[in-house]
DNA sequence: TTAGCTTTTGCAAATCTTTGCAGGTGCTAA
DNA sequence: TTAGCACCTGCAAAGATTTGCAAAAGCTAA
């Protein structure tokens, strides 16, 4: 099946991320190219909701099922970063080598990307502290940004 | 409708909570105190199922919508904390005046408290470089603890 | 203590997410 | 280039969570 074509030039973070489903064994179907595809082309995070929809716009035999499976694979994976925004939860690709944290807006919902040295030193005390070795690769906050406090009158 | 006599001498949290429940000008049904008894009675972190399956032993009438109600309701008046671990979420009774943040192993699904203390800088050093104020309430971050890692041969 | 207003509950239906299964298809090795 | 196997997909059904609504019950004021 060839849904499209490979209108991806210069698409770093698709490429990186089709690199590494192949490194890790898994099939590239066109179903996962076209989430994969989506979700690259999506310019902030994006829900389940949005990336079936503007996929099954391209392939209207898509089904919901797939895409779930292909976000949650996409996740554990590590091609994509997962965030719990309250209940709702959104998605966005990762670079290859630079994994970046997220802070999120909850009044204007923009995300913006945290290097991960603001955790280091975190990450470092409670290996210090307590022997636990946190898990932050998907880390994000939510909070409020700074255009939004300044809204507030 | 009376479910359950004030068998609750010393329950420390449970007051608290049923104060600002009623600060909040929520009602006190039965079946909000069932539900903040089995969580405050329960010594970790526990799941809707579990929270349903042990207040409805005591009043079978409980729906399980009004525990996800009831639920809900707490945790946005901040009677307790929500914590997401992958795709489950478990709660936990918060005390008035100390919020403490989670630590949660993956392995044996132990959680641990951590003093707010732990993440100030990190807080601190958002605020500083991008005047972005996080809210970190219901923090929790999940790893490996001490005796899992010891444990892997 | 009671009346009455408003919130809350239980039920049922809607919605969202996961899972089992049989057929279809990417990938590897020849 | 093709054959064959293991993995994926679509479908449908199960499971989980949310929502609308009418009846029930908590709270306030008298």
């Amino acid at each position: 099946m060839q849904i499209f074509a490979g209108a991806n030039k210069g698409m770093t973070h698709y490429d990186d991320a089709v690199a590494i489903l192949r490194e890790k064994g898994n099939r590239l179907t066109p179903q996962r190219l076209l989430v994969l595809s989506t979700i690259a082309e999506s310019r902030h995070h994006i829900g389940i909701d949005e990336i079936y929809k503007a996929s099954k716009s391209v392939y209207p035999y898509l089904d919901l099922a797939t895409v779930y499976r292909t976000v949650h694979l996409f996740r554990d994976v590590g091609v994509l970063t997962e965030i719990g925004i309250g209940d709702r939860h959104t998605y966005e690709l990762r670079t290859r080598d630079g994994q970046h944290h997220h802070m999120l807006c909850r009044q204007c919902n923009k995300t913006f990307s945290l290097s991960p040295h603001y955790l280091e030193a975190f990450k470092a005390s409670l290996v210090k502290d307590f022997n636990f070795e946190p898990d932050l690769d998907n880390f994000a906050v939510a909070g409020v940004c700074t255009d939004c406090k300044s809204q507030r009158t």
